[in-house]
DNA sequence: GCCGTTTTCGGCCCGACTGTTTTCAGTCG
C-alpha cells in the first residue's frame, strides 16, 4: 500500500480523507491535544461532501475548501498544498518523526495510535506484517504495559482482520439479525431487545450489529447469549458489555441496560456517533447531561425511559432514527422542518420487475399475484430489451406481443383493485441512443432506460449519454442511475448535478433501485433530488416473486435521503402516477 | 485546529472494558 505523498497527480477526495485520518493519528501519537479530534471531524467533513475537491479548488479556489464542515483556514490551506503539490509538509514532518504505516495498522482491532508510538519506538514496527513478526516472536509481551494477553490479542485481530474484508450489505445481514433477535428474545430475564446502530439506521451496508436488551439481570442474559450457537469467538464480557465475533464473520455488541434506561440506551446505541456527540451538545447547552442512562440534571435523571421524551426535553421533536446522521437533522428538528418521511407502508406500485419474458424467473401472472399478496396495486413489467442479447431482451415486436399479454391479463384480473401497467428497461447506449423505436416507446404506460454496458466512459461522456436518454420524450424513469454493485462495481462517473437538472427539466423521474446490492440512486443523492424538486420512483427491481420484500430497503434508502409522500410517485395512487409521466 | 442561542477566546462527549497495574492509560463505540 503506497502512501498518500506518492501520487502526485488526480488527488481524489478520498485520498485527501485518508491524509487527513493519518494526521489526526500522527498528532495523537505526538500526544498533541484537541488538534487530533479536528482533524477526524474535518476527515468526516470531506468524506460527506460530494463535489470533487480537486475540481473546486481549481475553480473557486481556497473558498472552495473553507465551505466544508469542519475545515477552517489551517486544514483548508493543507488541503490546498496536497492539491497542488501533491503533499503536505506538516504531514511529512510528523510522519519522518514516527514514520509507520498508520492507515494500514490501525485497522487492527486494539491497536490505537499510542500503542503505535510505543511499538515503534521500542520494536520498530511499521507494517502489518512488522507487527505480526514482532507478535510473533514474544516481542511485544514483554514491553512495558503490555503482556502475553495483549500480543495474543493482536495476533487475533491480524487474523481477524485477514479473513473477514470489511462491510456487508443491509440485506444480506438483516435476515440474520432478525433470527438473533428472537433467540435473544426467548431468554427469561429479557423483558425488550432490539439491534441498534447503523442497522436501525438503516444504513446500506453493515460494520457490525449492535444488540440492546433491557434486562435486570444483565449477568444471565450475558451467560445466555455467550452460550448461543452463532458465537465465534468472544473479545470481552463484561456486566452489561459484551464483544464477539459472529460465526457468519461479524462482529456483535451486546449491551444490557436496566428497563428504566430502555430510551437512552436505545437512542445512545442508535447513534450514529456523530449524531449523538451533536445531541450531548445540545444538552450541555441546556445544562444538561446525556448518557447511555438517561438524560440528567446535576446528579438527577429527568427522562431516560423512552427516546421521545429525551428529544422532547431538549426541545426537538422526534428524530426518526434513518434520518441521524449529523448532516442537519437536528437543526432541522430546531426549527420544526423535519420531512414527513415517506413510510414503510406508504408503496402502492412497483415500477420495475422482471419477468420470464427476459431473465426473470416468473410469469406475467405469478408476479402481478405475488404483488398482489404485497400489498401492492399496480405494477409495471419491465422486461429488458434486444441488446441485452444474454437476457432475450424484447425487440418491438416482442414488446408488442407482449403488450397483448397484458391486456388479457388486465382482463382476467378485472374486479380486483389492482393493474399491470405496460413498460421496459430500455437499454442506454454508448452514446444514449435507445435500443427501441419511439413508436413503440410510445405505446408503453412506463418506459424506463438504464445503462448496461461501457461503465468506463469518461465523465462528461457518462453524463451526456445519461442526459440524452433523458431527454427522449417518452423516457419516464432511469433505472438504477450509476449502475453501481456494492463492494463489486464502482458507480459510473457522472455529474450528478447536472443529471439532477437535467432530470428536473426533462421530467424524468430517478428511480431507488431497491436491490440491496444496488441501492441507486443512494441516499445522498436522493436528498439531492428531493431538494431540486426531482420526482422519485422506488422500485425492487424484482427478478422473482419473492423480491418484493426488497422495497423495504429502498423506501429506507429514500427516507434516509429525506424524501417524503409526495416525492414518490409510485407512493401515489395509479391514475395520478400515470399523469405526472411523460 | 475549529467554532459561536454565553463566545473571535476558551472551550472541546462520555462511559465500559481490558490489561497491567496497585490507581489508570489506552481503545472502542
Amino acid at each position: 500500500m503506497g502512501l498518500p505523498i506518492l501520487r502526485y497527480y488526480a488527488m481524489t477526495n478520498r485520498d485527501i480523507v485518508t491524509v487527513l485520518r493519518e494526521m489526526a493519528a500522527l498528532l495523537e501519537m505526538e500526544g498533541v491535544a484537541f488538534k487530533p479530534r479536528a482533524y477526524e471531524k474535518a476527515a468526516a467533513g470531506v468524506e460527506a461532501w460530494d463535489t470533487v475537491l480537486a475540481d473546486a479548488y481549481k475553480r473557486d479556489g481556497i473558498k472552495a475548501l473553507k465551505g466544508i464542515p469542519a475545515v477552517g483556514r489551517g486544514i483548508a490551506s493543507h488541503i490546498a498544498e496536497l492539491l497542488e503539490k501533491g503533499r503536505i509538509k506538516a504531514y511529512e514532518d510528523l510522519h519522518k518523526k514516527v514514520p509507520v504505516n498508520v492507515t494500514e495498522l490501525l485497522q487492527v482491532e486494539g491497536v490505537g495510535p499510542k500503542m503505535l508510538r510505543t511499538l515503534w519506538e521500542k520494536l520498530r514496527v511499521c507494517t502489518l506484517a512488522d507487527l505480526e513478526m514482532a507478535a510473533q516472536t514474544g516481542k511485544i509481551g514483554v514491553l512495558p504495559r503490555f503482556g502475553e494477553k495483549s500480543e495474543q490479542r493482536i495476533l487475533k485481530s491480524i487474523e481477524f482482520l485477514r479473513a473477514s474484508g470489511g462491510r456487508r450489505t443491509l440485506g444480506s445481514v438483516l435476515p440474520e439479525v432478525l433470527v438473533l433477535e428472537v433467540d435473544i428474545r426467548a431468554f427469561p430475564e429479557v423483558s425488550a431487545v432490539v439491534a441498534a446502530g447503523s442497522i436501525r439506521r438503516r444504513k446500506e451496508t453493515v460494520g457490525d450489529i449492535d444488540i440492546l436488551v433491557a434486562s435486570a439481570k444483565p449477568k444471565r442474559v450475558t451467560e445466555r447469549f455467550l452460550a448461543l450457537p452463532q458465537i465465534a469467538h468472544v473479545y470481552g464480557s463484561g456486566d452489561t458489555k459484551t464483544n464477539v465475533r459472529l460465526k457468519n464473520g461479524l462482529d456483535c455488541d451486546l449491551r444490557v441496560v436496566p428497563p428504566i434506561s430502555w430510551g437512552a440506551a436505545f437512542q445512545y446505541f442508535t447513534g450514529s456517533k456523530d449524531h449523538n456527540v451533536a445531541l450531548r451538545e445540545v444538552a450541555i447547552k441546556k445544562g444538561y447531561k446525556l448518557n447511555e442512562y438517561g438524560l440528567f440534571k446535576d446528579q438527577k435523571m429527568i427522562v431516560g425511559k423512552t427516546e421521545k421524551e429525551i428529544y422532547k426535553a431538549l426541545g426537538l421533536p422526534y428524530i426518526e432514527p434513518e434520518l441521524r446522521e449529523d448532516t442537519g437533522e437536528i437543526e432541522a428538528a430546531r426549527k420544526n422542518h423535519l420531512p414527513a418521511l415517506v413510510e414503510y407502508s406508504d408503496l402502492k406500485g412497483d415500477l420495475q420487475v422482471q419477468t420470464d419474458w427476459t431473465d426473470g424467473e416468473d410469469s406475467i401472472e405469478k408476479m402481478a399475484e405475488a404483488a398482489m399478496a404485497a400489498g401492492l396495486e399496480y405494477i409495471a413489467i419491465t422486461d429488458h430489451t434486444k441488446s441485452l442479447a444474454m437476457t432475450g431482451g424484447a425487440d418491438e415486436k416482442k414488446l408488442l406481443r407482449q403488450m397483448g399479454e397484458i391486456d388479457k391479463l388486465n382482463k382476467k384480473f378485472k374486479g380486483k383493485k389492482f393493474k399491470i401497467l405496460k413498460g421496459a428497461e430500455v437499454n442506454i447506449g454508448k452514446d444514449g441512443s435507445l435500443d427501441i423505436d419511439d413508436r413503440v416507446l410510445a405505446q408503453l404506460d412506463v418506459a424506463g432506460a438504464a445503462v448496461h454496458s461501457h461503465f468506463n466512459l469518461t465523465r462528461a461522456a457518462q453524463t451526456a449519454r445519461v442526459i440524452r436518454a433523458m431527454e427522449n420524450p417518452h423516457i419516464d424513469i432511469i433505472f438504477h442511475l450509476t449502475g453501481r454493485i456494492i463492494g463489486k462495481r464502482p458507480a459510473i462517473d457522472l455529474d450528478i448535478g447536472a443529471v439532477i437538472a437535467a432530470a428536473k427539466r426533462t421530467g424524468t423521474v430517478l428511480e431507488v433501485n431497491a436491490y440491496p446490492d444496488r441501492l441507486d440512486i443512494k441516499d445522498e443523492h436522493v436528498r439531492k433530488a428531493v431538494a431540486s424538486g426531482v420526482k422519485l420512483s422506488i422500485d425492487s427491481d424484482a427478478h422473482a416473486i419473492a423480491h418484493f420484500k426488497l422495497l423495504e430497503y429502498g423506501i429506507a434508502t429514500a427516507r434516509r435521503g429525506w424524501a417524503e409522500k409526495k416525492d414518490i410517485i409510485n407512493a401515489w395512487p395509479v391514475e395520478k402516477m400515470l399523469k405526472m409521466l411523460k
